[in-house]
DNA sequence: CTGCTTTCTGACAACATTGTAATGTTTTGG
DNA sequence: CCAAAACATTACAATGTTGTCAGAAAGCAG
């Protein structure tokens, strides 16, 4: 499961974050409320789990407005405000479960397992969405500030895992696995011929570019 | 939209097809009960238009035979008899509305068009099912009996069209419209072939074939 | 700045897919 | 039973897609 925790308190992220890998499970920390925005937005993410009290933004307001952004995945708030008024007050601005501080890891683990199965049942996503770009997955279609771009099969694919991992950094040994099926190294640049040729596509032509290089590390999609 | 009218007075039928055509929908007739179930099971219809009086099969029961038998498109019964009492015998049926005549058309229209939104919004089906055929949209994965099977774009294309269209006559016309985008007779055989090749994988190596001949009219997918 | 490494891109070759044509088979009406 | 029509199948040609290679460009460390 791919699960993002936004808190402050980098201590207390660490230990979460630890405890859920140990698990099994992705995890990705930010700091602050605009930051877990944004990530939010942008990460397939199976269950937010959020801080309450956040710097910047509020943990409430940014899960309200993720709401009103019709992104609908599982919210676990935690907090040290334990009584009933301040859950219903989470659950109302779109929480799914509210866990009061101080909890035990293993309960923060079944809480978080069990937010991310309750919605895996849901219809899969047929559309995805990254900034300007988007991609229909049934009718084959990708489109950029609403022009369409014809793109081939396996550029397809690879750019379904770019926008499915949106704004993180995508390794080549991951688009090898991924995109290619390869679990090897092939010794050679596919992988840069047809990023290349991908970007041809979504970013020439346009302003910005959407797709950047990290260097050393793979490439990473931006909104 | 596609629509289907189930109707037995062979003018009043054409009556209604020709004032949908003009609406830009796509409307097939049956005439009397069972041939209009078998079509409702089969087709990929938005919108179901019953007589509640019909030849063989009674409007009411061919609706409420559709419904237990997990079909849901939405049903407007139209019926010479008006008053409360039928109205609501029909909705129990599974009607979902219910049009007295005489009417005009641009009712007949307006309320097929407002039955067909209602149930749009509904999530994409990503995955089809014939018999032991199945389809994947997403995965873009064809399996008989459990097995996959590996398919061609264009081959792809050509079975999800019959497999909507399953114990349905499709017409070659219909085929090179939809599969092809063709709207002219290419005066070759492609269509031949396809089949061919499409047969020889999804009924070579099984018991019983699937995608049947129907001479002289086109070709049909049967579960 | 220089040399080294990484990434980018254009050209090409291998391969896969699609459509055409020719030939064979089945069906149907007389 | 025959001939004509409809359909099926095979082989091939044209086209599209993918991966490889080689040289160019960009980034980085000393």
């Amino acid at each position: 499961m791919r699960v993002l925790i936004v808190e402050d308190a980098g201590d207390t992220a660490l230990y979460m974050r630890r405890a859920l890998e140990e698990a099994g499970h992705v995890v990705d920390l930010a700091a602050d409320g605009p930051t877990g925005e944004l990530m939010a937005r942008g990460g397939a993410f199976d269950v937010l789990v959020f801080d309450r009290m956040l710097p910047k933004k509020d943990g409430l307001s940014v899960v309200a407005d993720l709401r009103t952004a019709g992104i609908a995945t599982p919210v676990l708030f935690l907090s040290a405000l334990g009584d009933v008024e301040h859950r219903v007050e989470g659950l109302k601005a779109g929480g799914d479960d509210y866990l009061a501080k101080p909890y035990a890891a293993s309960e923060l683990i079944a809480r978080v397992e069990a937010l991310g199965r309750r919605h895996e049942g849901g219809a899969p996503s047929t559309h995805l969405k990254v900034g300007e770009l988007e991609m229909d997955l049934l009718a084959r279609v990708v489109r950029r500030e609403g022009r369409k771009i014809d793109i081939q099969p396996r550029e397809f694919r690879l750019l379904e895992y770019l926008m499915r991992n949106a704004n993180q950094v995508v390794t080549r040994t991951m688009l090898l696995e991924k995109v290619w099926d390869y679990h090897f190294d092939p010794q050679t640049n596919v992988i840069d011929v047809h990023v290349s040729r991908l970007r041809s596509k979504i970013d020439r032509e346009f302003d910005k570019p959407m797709l950047h290089t990290v260097r050393g590390a793979g490439y990473r999609l931006e909104a």
